[in-house]
DNA sequence: CGTAGACCTGAGAGCGCTCTCAGGTGAAAC
DNA sequence: GTTTCACCTGAGAGCGCTCTCAGGTCTACG
């Protein structure tokens, strides 16, 4: 059986004071003198007492808890755990929210239970949620049932949002590839429809043209398979391929793989550069030049933001995109 | 201005019942005509209600809430991050909660601020909570607060605990290495104080006695660089090393980069087996051949025995630990 | 027609805590 | 000695919801 739980009610009456007087004590507030403070803190320590965070948050009005929501495209939610993405947003969140106390609740949604769910959560939440991986459309759903959300990734305008220059980053690895001396750069992009994916293709793009170069690409699905075929692909139909721009770290790591496979060496035959400076990056062998996607900052930021209030409609905060130099584009 | 959140009162009123009839339908719970039903839940539908958790919880005495607590022992909780371990743990609890609808906190913790967290979180969970990572002594001072308590790591007997053989892990994978015509068996080991680390230690020596190997071995403390350097020592002081166990897949990948610089092959120069199955293992080139940790499934174990109910002190769930077989061993 | 029994329904008492507000005390000022 | 004011203190009203229990309605049966 549990142990009988004391309440506040059983310090006041150990105490001798009322409720509101030990509750003045144990919450730190002023209004209580020396003397009971003391007695109430005996109380507190007697009967190992620890207040109940549900009945507070009730009567208050105001609880700590932090939403963060992962909706992930395919069936099931195995994104979370394989892709390095979460983790980053989680350990860049849970700093920040120890100095104040707060709790991180995590949803993980498949997509097709996402919509309902959607909603409740945004119901519920207290000092706010973030947005870590959703499609637009649900990203306005939500916010617009609760306004304190920030987004991590691209969404409608109104949904404040931490914008990385994800554009930018992949114009900058095309022009650092070039620079190296390669010319036929191909790219391995991530999943059609994710906005950061999306971004990076632009960029990818823009530089090829900038560059006048051509264009060779193939389609992934920012998981190390989809890197690992898409790189043989490539390879089988344009040999003479001589860097890749990939849009993840984790198809990097599979594409360096394939690439080995052929007998072709990085980075001295194929230059490679990644995105994100995940944990993959550093994994893969060589290590793999990348573009930093600073998610615990970013995360961080988001986190910092909801506790400042509701954010402004339309709030970005920008952040670079930093090209790291490891062994994939060493000469 | 937030808009005006509906109660329950609102739904009864709009609906012309009672509170009580309004909570029956809302919670489908028997007790409620047909006609009643239907103006309830149009009511609910105009005025876009949505329970309030919070209340919800204080007033039935039961939340749906899962504590995942994750004890890092360095300065800050940088593990939680960059350790795959983490969101495997995460992946693998949440399709077990989804199908109750029950949510997950998560609460990371440094080393130096836990002891005093750890009571209230004990004290306020409701569900359970799984002990993601956290040191013995915690372990069992959290289970003396609350009974509902599942041990992702080994613990004292008393804790509920899903046990992975690692010992047993360990020692086969030692085997596999001589099996395969290796006779200098390098290790290097994780953590001296992780409770983990020391079983895949004693799997090690165990196997080495057994077959009348010697023992060369180096500390390593779970990352990638921890990994690199003590493969780099071990390669100086004994250049005849033509194997090794890793005790974490993330050392393993950096071992591999530290022995490629030395200008050895793996796996012709260095077999190696890893421990984890991470994402490491898949993103290190070669891919490495490692001891399967099925963590998702511990996970998802951990949070269904809670959900039955308050585990029998002592409870242990057994799990094996696989040989995978990858490149890092293809001879 | 009376009555037992099944089924609905709503009033109201909390869940454990916060917070306002009225009253009470004591020291300082006149 | 009276008044003023600052400071304590506790009573009590909720926060939004659940759940028990008493009463009310309706059908079926003797």
């Amino acid at each position: 059986m549990s142990r009988y739980k004391p309440t506040i009610e059983d310090v006041a009456r150990v105490a001798g004071v009322s409720r509101a007087t030990a509750s003045r004590v144990i919450n730190n507030a002023p209004g209580a003198s020396g003397p009971l403070r003391v007695r109430v803190q005996a109380a507190v320590a007697e009967l190992g007492y620890q207040p109940n965070e549900t009945a507070r948050a009730l009567a208050s009005g105001r609880q700590r808890t932090v939403d963060v929501i992962a909706i992930t495209y395919g069936p099931g939610i195995d994104w979370l755990g394989t892709h390095p993405y979460f983790s980053r947003v989680l350990a860049g969140m849970m700093p920040v929210l120890e100095v104040v106390n707060a709790q991180l609740r995590l949803h993980a949604l498949g997509h097709e239970t996402a919509a309902e769910m959607i909603d409740e959560i945004a119901e519920n939440t207290t000092i706010g949620a973030v947005l870590a991986d959703i499609t637009p459309a649900l990203a306005t759903r939500f916010y617009r049932r609760c306004r304190r959300t920030v987004s991590m990734v691209p969404t409608a305008s109104s949904v404040p949002a931490m914008q990385a220059d994800n554009i930018g980053g992949a114009y900058t690895a095309v022009n650092e590839l070039h620079r190296l001396g390669r010319r036929r750069i191909a790219a391995i992009h991530g999943p059609a429809l994710n906005p950061c994916a999306i971004d990076r293709r632009t960029g990818y793009l823009r530089a090829i043209r900038r560059l006048g170069l051509t264009k060779v690409d193939a389609d992934g699905d920012f998981h190390r398979e989809g890197g690992y075929h898409a790189a043989k692909k490539l390879l089988e139909q344009h040999p003479d391929i001589d860097a890749m721009f990939i849009a993840c770290d984790l198809m990097a790591a599979g594409a360096v793989q394939a690439i080995t496979a052929t007998g072709r060496r990085v980075p001295d035959d194929v230059s490679i550069i990644g995105f994100d400076d995940s944990i993959a990056s550093v994994c893969s062998n060589p290590t793999l030049t990348t573009m930093r996607l600073p998610v615990e900052d970013m995360a961080a930021a988001a986190t910092r933001l909801l506790l400042e209030g509701d954010p402004a409609p339309g709030h970005r905060q920008r952040f670079p995109v930093d090209l790291v130099l490891r062994d994939s584009t060493r000469n």
